[in-house]
DNA sequence: CTGGTAACGTTATGCAATAGCGTATAAACT
DNA sequence: AGTTTATACGCTATTGCATAACGTTACCAG
């Protein structure tokens, strides 16, 4: 039922918490207690989320968060690389490994709205050849994929 | 000075335009005079267009467009495949081949705002190939390089 | 000319993001 | 300790992007 690579999620955030403790700390960053829960809310699982989703959940939890309090949390964790944003979708998502230095390219399903980040590096490869050709020199690039991942693909009893 | 490859664009207006009217003929659409109106804005130049600038130009135009005026317009346009949306920017630009089958990449020069549509088999097969890896159904796909286009590292003047 | 469908207009609203400014707090220096 | 400085956070408000819902017009088919 309901989702699929039936892990032991909470290993997912704890982790992500520890890294991204780790990283602030080694970079002289802040990691405060506001930017600490908007990132656990980001990993509660593997979906993209949306800020006015995390203002909701700020107001559940008893405080008056307003947006610019949301997206400057939001702002500090994509400079520090611990989450992304998906262009597609208006949302954001935690970065899996995040202190490498690489490219953001995502796997979207529309179906059960996971998103997975990959790294291929013949894709990467493949974007610096296209840019290398038209003497264009990339600074970012937004690279989502969307469609049915393997799972949903299975399951197709949902159609 | 400020544009770069120089070419006589009406062309370009007249090519997109005249493309578009046969398409829509072909498949039995109705390209009224505002969607050619809209059409002919976003191919002003080579730079994507944002819808609410689309509005403005309208209201100069002495109409009196309201949003969904335009945004169905851009439905309609993107449907028949003559213009895409850049999601990064939240903006749209016309389409140089419509008809041809065809995903859309692009290379978005964050000095001049040229957008340029790509199609590189190397990296649609990069991109297949990733996702044939992950056992992945794409359906469609978002890939925009943001950077510096070759004229504008020429003239580097302008920091 | 009557009925249907698609296009367009109008009003209103919702979500996404930023501006601008004030306050609190932590670190850094005397 | 006390002062300075920088950063984080809060608030009010506004702007930008997009759609909902509904009414009206234009056009085509019978």
């Amino acid at each position: 039922m309901g989702h699929s690579h039936s892990h032991d999620h909470s290993i997912c955030i704890e982790t992500a918490i520890a890294e991204a403790e780790r990283l602030c700390a080694e970079r002289g960053s802040r990691f405060t207690d506001l930017r600490r829960r908007i990132l656990k809310m980001i990993w509660q699982g593997h979906k993209a989320v949306k800020a006015y989703d995390l203002l909701d959940q700020l107001a559940t939890e008893g405080g008056s968060a307003k947006p610019p309090t949301v997206y400057r949390a939001l702002d500090f964790l994509m400079e520090e690389g611990l989450v992304h944003k998906i262009e597609s979708l208006n949302a954001y998502i935690g970065c899996p490994h995040p202190g490498d230095n690489h490219v953001s390219q995502f796997l979207i399903c529309d179906k059960c709205e996971t998103v997975k980040e990959l790294s291929s590096d013949e894709l990467t490869t493949a974007v610096m050849n296209a840019a290398k050709q038209a003497n264009f020199a990339i600074r970012r690039q937004t690279l989502e994929l969307h469609g049915v991942c393997a799972n949903c693909q299975r399951n197709r009893e949902a159609a």
